[in-house]
DNA sequence: ACCAGTATTTTGTCTGGACTTGACATCGCA
DNA sequence: TGCGATGTCAAGTCCAGACAAAATACTGGT
């Protein structure tokens, strides 16, 4: 009964919760801990390598592995679709388009997405509901000289977010999370009164070095963001 | 010159970015690109699970892998050790207990930790400071019956978060972050008007399947958690 | 037409062997 | 003593081959 990798990295997180390998400490080198589990050094690398992306173990090339001073805690959070996110709790997706309408880029966006004087955007305002309460406010900004489609597209019927899934296949974004209150025209659409506190993500889409989309989506009172690990 | 698995990696994330492989598409097959890229199976095995692991592709037996439709947004924020955070910034970091006791735990915690009525905790609020203002406000409730160690305890000099993971080298936890607003005392010590909307970030540490630790982190006004990927 | 069992395909994992790379140690020479 | 060349070790990567497991496709019987 050879151990598999999986094995073999829950009876060491098992030794490091246990306290047995405390933090610091030097872990045995690939070669032994092939021979104790009766494996290969590749299972064994495999299990001590995730163990690694996952901030557990620190390893080093000729001193070896030893386990974190300061477990690296990193939290992973699914940044969804908004509606996926309210389909999967069970709830109905409604979207709304509150304003449509391309302008000059104002000076802030400009210098947000590095445009030049007179660079014309789309900017959109639209809500999301479930189950007909407000859930999230969404205002976006599409950089219209690298999507010029954007200009002619229809977002009366569904959102700003899944065509530009079907533009951008595969972008690297920036994404930031704070708390912001609440404005009378924000108060007023997601139902809530002026100066709430309100958790708010923005988001910028780069493509090829170049952004071409920021949003700023401010969710529902209460909105949590949770994660376990 | 074979072709590395972070090769493979880079090129097969490009056709997806290039738009040459659209979401939904099938991907070859691991034997095909082993072929097309002149290296093993195992090699293009590692290119293609990291892809998964990062949400790009879908793998499935017998059925192959295919681009995600909707590409798994995911961000990984780094949860740090506020003291690391602060002087990872250069600046000078300042710790101050504001506030330590032994309390039966308030009915609202019982549940939260799933503790007996009568239970003890040890409450504990402190502030820490980067360059002298207020950076994070500490809400700290230490289950005493899994921690009997923590009534003793010194908490004067520094603070909770450090002694914590020097007892429980590592743990699961359950993190949420919402927006809140400050109360008199939060805005005295944060250094803020009543009402202004912070960012809190809430966590349960978890140990043998009971909750060790529950912390409420309010951060300074105008405080973000940025990512990139 | 339906169903159960079987074949096939594709990814998942493992093996034992090899070479590479980065970091440290040490030796020899100026 | 100072310093660069060399050695050594442990992790990092790779390979070819093998079997396992899951999911689909197929096939024959009812």
């Amino acid at each position: 009964m050879p151990a598999t990798y999986r094995d073999i990295k829950t009876d060491i997180l098992g030794k490091i919760t246990r306290g047995e390998w405390k933090p610091g400490s030097l872990i045995p080198g690939e070669l032994d801990l092939a021979e104790t589990y009766g494996s290969a050094r590749a299972t064994v690398n495999r299990a001590m390598r995730e163990l690694a992306d996952e901030g557990i173990i620190e390893r080093k090339r000729k001193s070896g592995s030893r386990v974190r001073l300061t477990p690296l805690r990193q939290a992973r959070f699914d940044i969804p679709v908004v509606r996926h996110e309210i389909e999967e709790q069970g709830r109905s997706y409604r979207y709304a388009l509150i304003r449509s309408e391309v302008i000059a880029a104002p000076d802030w966006l400009r210098a947000r997405l590095a445009l030049a004087p007179g660079d014309r955007v789309r900017h959109l305002v639209c809500l999301h509901f479930g189950d007909g309460t407000p859930w999230q406010h969404e205002d976006r900004w599409i950089n219209l000289t690298l999507l010029p489609q954007a200009e002619s597209a229809d977002f009366s019927a569904s959102g700003p977010t899944e065509w530009l899934m079907s533009q951008i296949p595969f972008s690297s974004v920036e994404i930031s999370i704070a708390a912001t209150a609440a404005d009378e025209v924000l108060a007023q659409h997601l139902d809530c009164a002026p100066g709430d506190p309100l958790l708010m993500t923005e988001r910028s889409t780069r493509w090829n070095d170049q952004t071409v989309t920021y949003v700023r989506l401010v969710h529902r009172p209460g909105h949590r963001m949770t994660t376990r690990y």
